[in-house]
DNA sequence: GTCTATATAATGATAGAC
DNA sequence: GTCTATCATTATATAGAC
C-alpha cells in the first residue's frame, strides 16, 4: 500500500500535486507552473500530458470520483479492514477530501456524478438495515437517504470547522473516538424529548398551504434561512 | 425592503457584483473585469473604492458575515416573520449562500468567525430547549451542537445537490414542505429502532484502545471514511 | 517523455483627465 | 467618483531541441 509519493509515473505525480493544490486553493488560483513546481518537472511537460489547464482538471476530477466511489466499493466488502487502511493512510486522503468539498460546493457534472454514487449507496444501506430490523421505517425514504448523505459528507467539506471544533482532527483515531458515541447517539434517540415537534409542524403544514409556513419555528435544520441553519 | 439591484451605492453595486460571482467562480477564476462589467463600471473604479482585489474580497468577506450573523439575531427575535421575509427575498440570498459555501470549505478566519457565530447560535438554542425540556439531555453538548451546526450548513453548502436530489430548490416553499416532516421525523424518532448499535460502539470504544476502531461499521455518520461518508 | 525557450494573451494595478 | 489609457507582470499554451 503505497503511502504518498514513490514510484508513482510523472504523469500521476502531476496529477497529484494538482489534486493537492486545486483542493487547497482553489483552481483559479492555482497555476500550471505551481503543479509543475510541486510535481518536480516542467510547466511545458503538464500541458503536455493533459492538453491544457482545463484538460488537468477534468483528469482530476475523473481521478478523485472514481478514487471515492472505488474506494466506496471496497468499503460495502470490509467496512472494518477497510476503515484500519484509511486510518494508516490517512495522509494520503487528505488531499483528495479537500477537493471533493471543492467539487462539491461548485457545480461540476463530476460532483453530481460522486454525489449520486454515494446517494444511491447510503439508499440501499437503508434498505438493507431497514428490512435487517435494525433501523426504523422513517417518514421518507428517499429523503432521508439524501439528507443523511449530505450529513455524513458535511464534516468532510468543512474539515476545518470539525477540526477546530473537535480540538483535534476527526480523522485521526482520538477524534473519531470522541466523536463517535454523541453522534450515535443523536442517530439513535434523536434529539427531542417527544413528538410535540413534529406534530406541530405535521398540522402548520396540513392547514396552511400559503406562504410562510410556520413550522421552521422549531426545527433545528434544513430550514430555509442561511442565517441560522439550524435555529435560532 | 430592496429585492435587489436598485438605489444601491456604486461602492455596494460592485461589492454585490463580487460576491455573486466569487460565489459562482472563485476568486481565482474571478477577474476584475468582469466584475466591474457586472456592475457595469470601468475595472479602474473597482480598484479604486477598494485597493486590491484581494481587498475587494476581505470587503465581501465581512459584508457577507455580518449579513448572516446579522440575520440570525434577526431570526431570533422573530422567526416567523423572518422567514416569511426570506422567502420573499429568497433570489437576494442565493449568492450570499453561494459566496458562504466557498467561504467555509476553503479556510479563511472569516469563515472561522462566521462558523463560531452559528456554532454559538446552537449551543445556546440547545441549553435552552433542553431547559424547556424540549429536548432530551443529549450525550454532549458541545459535539451535538458541532455537528448540529454542520447539518445545517450542510444543505447550504451543498444547496446544488439538495435541488437535484429534490427535483425542485429547498429554499422554495414546496421544497421546505416536503423536507420538513423526513427531517423532523429523523430528530425526532432516530434513525435506529434501538440502543443496539448505541451500545455495541460503546463497547467496541471502551474495550480497544488501540488502533482500529470497530464503531465505523454501523454509524451512519460523522466517521472517517471519505469513500462513504455515512455508511457502508 | 522531458526540457528550454518563446509567443500571445489576459490580468492586476497605476496615472492622469474629467 | 468615474473614466480611459497604459504599464508591468504573469498566465496559458506552443515550438522545437534533446
Amino acid at each position: 500500500m503505497r503511502s504518498a509519493s514513490e514510484d508513482l509515473s510523472t504523469r500521476a505525480r502531476i496529477r497529484d500535486a494538482a489534486v493537492a493544490l486545486f483542493g487547497r486553493d482553489g483552481f483559479g488560483t492555482t497555476t500550471v507552473r505551481a503543479i509543475a513546481a510541486a510535481a518536480d518537472v516542467s510547466p511545458g511537460l503538464v500541458l503536455h500530458h493533459f492538453g491544457s489547464k482545463d484538460g488537468l482538471r477534468q483528469a482530476c476530477d475523473r481521478y478523485v470520483v472514481e478514487e471515492f466511489v472505488g474506494r466506496k466499493d471496497e468499503m460495502t466488502r470490509d467496512a472494518t479492514s477497510a476503515i484500519a487502511r484509511w486510518l494508516a493512510d490517512v495522509d494520503r486522503f487528505h488531499p483528495l477530501i479537500d477537493y471533493l468539498a471543492r467539487m462539491l460546493s461548485s457545480g461540476t457534472t463530476a460532483a453530481d456524478e460522486l454525489f449520486d454514487a454515494l446517494l444511491t449507496g447510503t439508499s440501499r444501506m437503508l434498505d438493507e438495515q431497514i428490512a435487517a430490523g435494525i433501523m426504523r421505517e422513517p417518514e421518507d425514504r428517499d429523503i432521508l437517504a439524501l439528507y443523511l448523505t449530505l450529513h455524513g459528507l458535511a464534516p468532510l467539506v468543512m474539515r476545518r470547522q470539525v477540526t477546530r471544533g473537535l480540538g483535534l482532527d476527526q480523522l485521526s483515531e482520538e477524534g473519531i473516538r470522541r466523536s463517535t458515541i454523541p453522534i450515535l447517539d443523536l442517530y439513535t434517540h434523536g434529539l427531542y424529548s417527544d413528538d410535540r415537534m413534529l406534530v406541530a409542524a405535521r398540522e402548520a403544514l396540513t392547514r396552511t398551504s400559503g406562504p410562510r409556513s410556520d413550522k421552521g419555528e422549531n426545527d433545528p435544520n434544513q430550514d430555509p434561512d442561511p442565517p441560522r441553519p439550524r435555529r435560532s
